[in-house]
DNA sequence: ATACTGACCACCA
DNA sequence: GTGGTGGCCAGTA
């Protein structure tokens, strides 16, 4: 049962907008954003993939027209390329992302 | 089995 | 801000 991943996506509301290492995190998977970033391009689109970005806050490439539409439908504020706020979620305020990895605590 | 690539992430220069 | 490097896991040749 391993659908932790889809999951968490699919728990995503209007408007909050997370990275695939914070899916990855929350989902059971710390330093797995690639598995979702895969799982996300094979089959996500029975899911809200819209709301998944980058680390930098970048939209996902290739479907940055889509992304960015949908996004600025929900209220978030986009630009071309990235996300430069979102009313919840990651991206709430601030779009720096911590440092927090590596380096056990 | 190795090697390369990818809807990624973080560190360092 | 950009560019390079290492790490991660899975799929494909």
């Amino acid at each position: 049962m391993q659908r932790r991943i889809t999951d968490v996506i699919r728990s995503l509301n209007q408007g909050e907008v997370v990275s695939y290492g914070d899916i990855a995190e929350v989902a059971g998977f710390p330093g797995r954003a690639r598995l979702v970033g895969r799982l996300l391009a094979v089959g996500g689109q029975d899911l809200p993939w819209w709301r998944v970005v980058t680390a930098s806050g970048r939209l996902i490439p290739g479907q940055e027209s889509r992304q960015r539409r949908m996004l600025a439908d929900e209220g978030v504020e986009v630009t071309l390329t990235r996300v430069v706020r979102s009313p919840s979620g990651r991206f709430a305020g601030q779009a720096s992302p911590s440092r927090s990895r590596r380096t056990d605590t």
